[in-house]
DNA sequence: GGCCAGGTTCGCT
DNA sequence: AGCGAACATGGC
């Protein structure tokens, strides 16, 4: 049963700055391939699930920053070029490509501490999850846990339960849908690694779904209010994961997850402190970037992610290094 | 081996 | 209201 493939191709816009690299780095962690999103060689990869077709979506930018166009290459079964519409609509939302930076960058170059920041990830958009569901269940998965166990995790329900398209003997994966969480038992999440309330969490909201009582995909025409209430209301889901989804779900700009451990630790770096900065005084002192505090949440955790610390470095520091090498002038 | 990780819930004061 | 314990598991 030697499969036919069909491939369709299209242009996509981004509006500028945009660094397409950058930006698919973000959306897979900087190790090339993290949970359903691959970039690697230079071309951003991710099987698509375009109303029950499943179909390879591959991207790439030879344009510059400042005139960006990712091209898309689009390859299945069952591609034709009506899937172009949505399949693109999907990826230029999943790497951001609709986002201004302007007011962002307008804001952070009067602030001190941000200038830096920005500079060294200049261009960068913030990815979003193809679904809210995902970005929950990838959320929840990684409460508490070390990064490391975090992708663990993940990583083994994609591979236990998302449907999957082999091409050119590499096999793809999707997200899972919720009905098939909601089918799996508790017992099958347990032998993935997840504790018993995660494993809870997660299958009482794929439950939710399936029965028509939750309907996660609605909250991102919803305003911020209605969001917070719904969201809350789940078990499993404290003020990190609802930030956490503001941030990278449902595409608003203030989004700040203020109990983030590394976001904290990151903070205090920035602000050139010893210690961790506390839940409060990250508060407070976000209060200055608003309303842009998704960007700053973003480029903090794609200076960690990237391994550049020194962008969070403050600007101001004298510098004395050990092997300084003489400069002119 | 112990403690901490990109939190949340639950049970006690 | 506020505090502490439990939770899974890899890494230091």
């Amino acid at each position: 049963m030697s499969a036919r493939f069909q491939t369709v191709t299209a242009l996509i816009p981004a509006i500028p700055p945009y660094n397409f690299a950058l930006t698919a780095g973000y959306a897979t962690y900087f190790r090339g391939r993290y949970g359903t999103d691959i970039f690697e060689n230079g071309a951003f990869r991710r099987l698509l699930d375009i109303n029950g077709r499943l179909m390879l979506a591959s991207l790439s930018a030879r344009s510059p920053i400042a005139a960006p166009q990712l091209s898309i290459e689009l390859t299945g079964t069952d591609v034709d070029r009506a899937a172009i519409g949505p399949a693109t609509a999907q990826v230029a939302k999943i790497l951001g490509t609709g986002q201004d930076l302007t007011p962002f960058y307008a804001m952070a170059r009067q602030d001190k501490a941000l200038t830096r920041l920005i500079g060294g990830l200049y261009g960068l958009h913030v990815p979003q999850t193809a679904t809210v569901f995902e970005a929950l269940i990838l959320a929840i998965l990684g409460q508490q846990i070390s990064a490391s166990v975090a992708h663990q995790l993940r990583t083994a329900l994609i591979r236990a339960y998302g449907p999957s398209l082999t091409l050119a003997g590499t096999v793809y994966q999707a997200f899972p849908h919720p009905s098939s969480l909601a089918t799996a038992g508790i017992e099958e999440f347990r032998t993935l690694g997840l504790s018993l309330r995660k494993a809870e969490y997660v299958s009482a909201i794929a439950r939710a779904i399936t029965d028509g009582k939750l309907d996660l995909e609605s909250l991102f025409a919803k305003p911020e209010s209605e969001v917070v209430t719904l969201l809350s209301s789940l078990r499993g889901v404290g003020p990190w994961t609802v930030e956490w989804l503001l941030v990278r779900a449902l595409g608003r700009k203030d989004g700040f997850p203020a109990s983030d451990l590394a976001l904290l630790r990151m903070m205090g770096t920035l602000l050139g402190r010893e210690a961790p900065v506390t839940p409060e005084e990250a508060r407070a002192y976000s209060s200055r970037w608003s309303p842009f505090r998704s960007y700053v949440t973003t480029y903090l955790f794609a200076a960690a992610r990237s391994g550049h610390l020194e962008l969070l470095q403050p600007d101001d520091s004298p510098s004395d290094t050990e092997e300084n090498e003489s400069r002119p002038n």
